[in-house]
DNA sequence: ATGCAAATGCAAATTATTTGCATTTAATTA
DNA sequence: TAATTAAATGCAAATAATTTGCATTTGCAT
């Protein structure tokens, strides 16, 4: 989708950093944390804030324009834009290079689950950890 | 087993910030943040340190005594003993109350992922989120 | 009991993130 | 198009969780 309409739609004002952000996160392959993106934004244009971007990311989060699809190292959030994929990361443990997985395990042990704990499930998280083909040379 | 017995057998040296820390992990009937064991513990005995908390759930941690159940989409990670079973979470969004799946769907699925990455797979967290029963009504 | 490495307490540092507030800006309206 | 105004930004300072440096204490082997 266009950027800007990707603003317009959910209401948001059009300005210079959310178009940064916008534009970055789309040029990026990987998920990005608030400092990658800071810095990658001063490389180009007039730097932003990096408080800025971590409120661009807020709003973006609760728009439902991103996701946080993992946490590096326990301490910092990634995000991407929100492409309405379901997918899983495979994450290197030395490394820490990853690969995305397409197809999701869990399908079809929803309703299993969902008929043993009477719960409504909503969604979920699936985290592997492993080592890469090149760590284990 | 022996909470004693615990320490010796990973060449930890037994002190009192240590046992305290497992008798507390050893009572709780849920998985507990740093904060929360460092308060638990002020309630029996002489005080810890916050700091030494963090060190020996770090060095517990390292030893496979402890793990961290969860991944982590807020900022503060919690810790449960190691009881050597492999557990998933359902977690109810409204209310956090949470019940533990004992089956694990991602089981059978390990194979191919590793056939297709080149991964070498060592272990994976899945967690679910949903509306509980209770919250439901 | 003695010696010494390992563990602890305390305060200060760090990291990631958030907040208050004055200023600027985008979008609405006259 | 200019005026208006609520929303967004920049900056500095605050916060939360965790980590670190260093002097002191403690557990354990001798």
């Amino acid at each position: 989708m266009k950027q800007e309409l990707i603003l317009t739609q959910t209401g948001l004002k059009k300005t210079k950093p959310r178009l940064s952000v916008l534009k970055i996160l789309k040029s990026a392959n990987k998920p990005l944390t608030a400092e990658e993106i800071y810095l990658e934004c001063q490389k180009y244009e007039k730097a932003i804030n990096l408080s800025t971007v971590y409120r661009t990311l807020d709003i973006f989060l609760e728009k439902g324009i991103v996701i946080k699809p993992f946490i590096k190292n326990d301490t910092t959030s990634c995000f991407t834009l929100n492409h309405h994929e379901h997918k899983h990361y495979l994450i290197c443990s030395k490394c820490k290079k990853m690969v995305e997985i397409d197809f999701c395990p869990f399908n079809g042990f929803e309703k299993k689950i969902e008929s043993e704990t009477k719960y409504t499930i909503t969604n979920h998280k699936l985290e592997m950890f492993g080592i890469c083909p090149n760590c284990k040379k």
